[in-house]
DNA sequence: TGGCGTCTTTGCGCTGGCGCAAAAAAGGGG
DNA sequence: CCCCTTTTTTGCGCCAGCGCAAAGACGCCA
């Protein structure tokens, strides 16, 4: 475990306020894991065996419904940690995981965290203090379902993954992350051809910018306009 | 704390595997709180210090959006535990609670309840638990309301409630709860009006019987089909 | 450089669901 | 039993967003 790989761990909310030796604990649990593009870590259903880390690459977390639909929980990305729902008996995965280009991961089998978080408590309230936000948010994202219209769920859609993975441009801000219009519409509950025609009409006033599988964010201010009120 | 309050609480998930002495604790640690109908036990943004069990009535825990619309998250009957995320330091709820009839509660402070915590390692274990169960209803619900039509989902929270509310009658299935169109239509992410032309369609099909206020399920079994294929 | 697969755009038609206003129905209290 | 409040229904108009099909643009790889 290189001293980079300890530095990102202890980044890690997930890991804050352990001591050096904790630290040193639970890097000697985790094991490495690298996946190509598209391959999965794990897929919905399976019983829920390890919690994950990632350290390079991206992760798309996305559940599938009985016909065929998915919906497209989350990405994850370098020093965000994904189901630890794993730390629990009996758990399924309640989505699947895919890489994104090249990633890879550290993961710690079930009983590894669990017998962590006995030595640990500071562990487990931090994992408690992770679970709490996960609900807040997905509190938030069904308020936003049910209240908002398509419009201003795909600007808070832009603006949350410009937050997460943006990169400032001399004129702008790109959204590293080859995401499709296809992607876009399963984060937002509706379909690629609503959030194409979206994109173009913003486009053509000049408040984005967009080549295939890309964004660039030119107007962040309109587009928080867009996300908070009803109009501009 | 009679008997009857104590094997209420032992049935809660929250609480099961805690020795009897642990229970003890748990119990003494408790407040009683009394509310009556249309009261608040808290409110959406307050710093959040307690964690709350329902004895009686029921409570409703619901989110205000900016601009006044509400989303109703979830009835809590009695035997239920809500705001565990009052465990957490500086955290603030993230809903407000209000009494639905005349309703009772038990309480425990964050430090109560932390402290125990540190005692009892099944209990935050047991806590975990509970957060992901209620992690995987949120994933479902974001799910349906990313994929479903309004009619698919009204009939999926009818099912729900009569699943948690629902008393049998020789003729169906009531609702035991006071619910509105416009309740249902927070839970569903849509208007009451649609809620009310839904309903009144399917009691001219017989599939239910609707008063003020009150559903009794006449025909589960092809509630069920519209809940989860398309068409009947 | 050309071919190919994928992603995106666009035209067209359609309808589910919204919003409002007003009437009707259902309770509840005095 | 009547009045007042709250909830529910209903008619009407409307449009955001869906779905499909087909064309177009892009990027990659040989």
């Amino acid at each position: 475990m290189t001293p980079q790989l300890l530095a990102l761990l202890k980044s890690n909310p997930l890991f804050q306020n352990l001591n050096d030796h904790a630290l040193e604990q639970v890097a000697q649990a985790a094991h490495r894991l690298r996946k190509q593009d598209g391959e999965f870590f794990f897929f919905q259903g399976d019983p829920a065996a390890r919690v994950h880390f990632v350290i390079q690459g991206k992760v798309k977390l996305a559940q599938t419904t009985g016909d065929g639909q998915q919906v497209l929980m989350e990405y994850i990305g370098p020093g965000r940690v994904f189901s630890i729902i794993a730390m629990l008996p009996k758990a399924r995965y309640p989505v699947s995981s895919q890489a994104v280009g090249e990633s890879e991961v550290l993961y710690w089998p079930r009983e590894a965290i669990v017998s962590l978080n006995e030595q640990y408590p500071t562990l487990s309230a931090n994992m408690m203090q992770l679970m709490a936000t996960q609900i807040g948010e997905f509190q938030n994202r069904i308020r936003e379902l049910s209240t908002q219209r398509v419009e201003r769920r795909i600007a808070r859609v832009l603006m949350r993954l410009a937050r997460q993975t943006g990169q400032r441009l001399p004129d702008g801000v790109l959204i590293d992350l080859a995401i499709s219009r296809q992607d876009l519409a399963e984060m937002t509950g509706t379909t690629l051809f609503t959030v194409s025609r979206t994109l173009k009409r913003w486009e053509t006033n000049g408040l984005i910018e967009s080549r295939r599988e890309h964004v660039i964010i030119r107007q962040p201010h309109s587009l928080v306009k867009i996300a908070e009120e009803s109009e501009d």
